[in-house]
DNA sequence: TATCTTTGACCGACCGTTCAATCAAAAACG
DNA sequence: CGTTTTTGATTGAACGGTCGGTCAAAGATA
């Protein structure tokens, strides 16, 4: 039998460290960051308290790991080929690709809202020049940032075919607004979407604004 | 001097505990449940940790106090005279209410959403049979029901004068949510709303789902 | 003095974190 | 191959610190 590589136990490594965040992720994102220890994660992760600290060197760079990973996962199906400025075709499958993100990756979503709307957490994190956040290499921030013009500039080219009470800002904020509370619910309350409205409001969303 | 009576005594113990509660409003609100000291706000209402204890049995009594008061201050400012069914113009007065209560406030709102979205912080309030929340005598899950049928029905009815292809329940799922992603964004980063867009944003709401 | 209010030292519980001790398995040895 | 040594993943008791909550005692009042 060949002994084992040190890739492979390299593997194992990356696997635990994985099984840890998943498990975490799942204490982080229901329970909140403050009511979640890590006892309870080292517990349900079937391992012991001081083995987590192999891994991670704090329960803040535990949670640091995983918004990062999840930021990786998001990036990458997201595939992002706009190079400039978006067409009305783009614009329609963002709005499909964001509702799919937001199914897929609840649980990402449910840790974001929690702990961004958790003063004190958040704040710490951006402090720790460890901790700040990358999308596609690119600073969150300047992400947003990059992401809010990309649409901003959507809705202001729209006023050229729109009627002349149009206001391109309050457009852009009817839409980003409602596509927030669709995600809060959907992301904490998704029982009252059956799969049916759930496309329905894909629809009715790119019927309104595209 | 006259002695003081009781019911002075009364009137003072209320203004303590009032202080109390606003000071802790902040703090709750501001930083959540869990990262709120006891010590915190006694420092800051200008008192000691032990005397909390006379005004309020604990932490969660504390937080339930809070809340239920915050919801008959919301429930009064509402005077709600709608006895059966809602005609457009209570459904467009609601909105300019709702903005006027997210405006006024905003305090309340923020800790609704950071302590209701913080799973075991309120289910173990509403364990507590001391701490069911009320609205106008009315079970709070009672009070949302009705009034979700309210607007369920205001929707319905307007299929009559709506095209054929309107669909009650996409409009009022379109219309509930983005009211509530306004209010988030508004809660939280009211910086991104100048009073211009607070007034347009209304006006947006009504002409398009009055 | 008698009564009521207020204090802050104190308690037990629990937290995140550390680290000496353990031990199965890999490596080295003969 | 059998035996010994080394390794490093793993454990869990222990530590320092903080929290919510208590209570004997000091202070205020009348």
């Amino acid at each position: 039998m060949s002994p084992r590589s040190s890739a492979q136990f390299e593997e194992m490594r990356e696997d635990k460290k994985t099984l840890i965040m998943n498990v975490a992720l799942e204490h982080f994102s229901d329970y909140g960051f403050h009511a979640t220890t890590i006892s309870h994660i080292a517990k349900h992760a079937g391992i012991s308290k001081g083995l987590m600290y192999n891994y991670y060197k704090s329960k803040e760079d535990l949670l640091a790991a995983i918004i990062n990973r999840s930021l990786d996962e998001i990036y990458q199906s997201f595939n992002p080929d706009h190079d400039s400025s978006l067409t009305p075709d783009e614009f329609e499958n963002f709005i499909k690709r964001i509702f799919a993100i937001f199914r897929e990756k609840r649980q990402f979503w449910k840790l974001i809202y929690r702990v961004m709307l958790q003063r004190g957490v958040y704040e710490h994190l951006s402090d720790d020049p460890d901790a700040t956040f990358t999308v596609g290499g690119m600073p969150l921030m300047e992400y947003s940032a990059y992401m809010g013009k990309l649409f901003s500039d959507y809705f202001i080219r729209k006023k050229e075919t729109e009627g002349p009470d149009y206001d391109p800002v309050t457009e852009m904020l009817m839409f980003s607004n409602t596509l927030k509370g669709f995600a809060l619910t959907y992301i904490f309350a998704p029982e009252q979407y059956p799969d049916l409205y759930f496309e329905k409001i894909i629809e009715t969303l790119i019927r309104k604004y595209r």
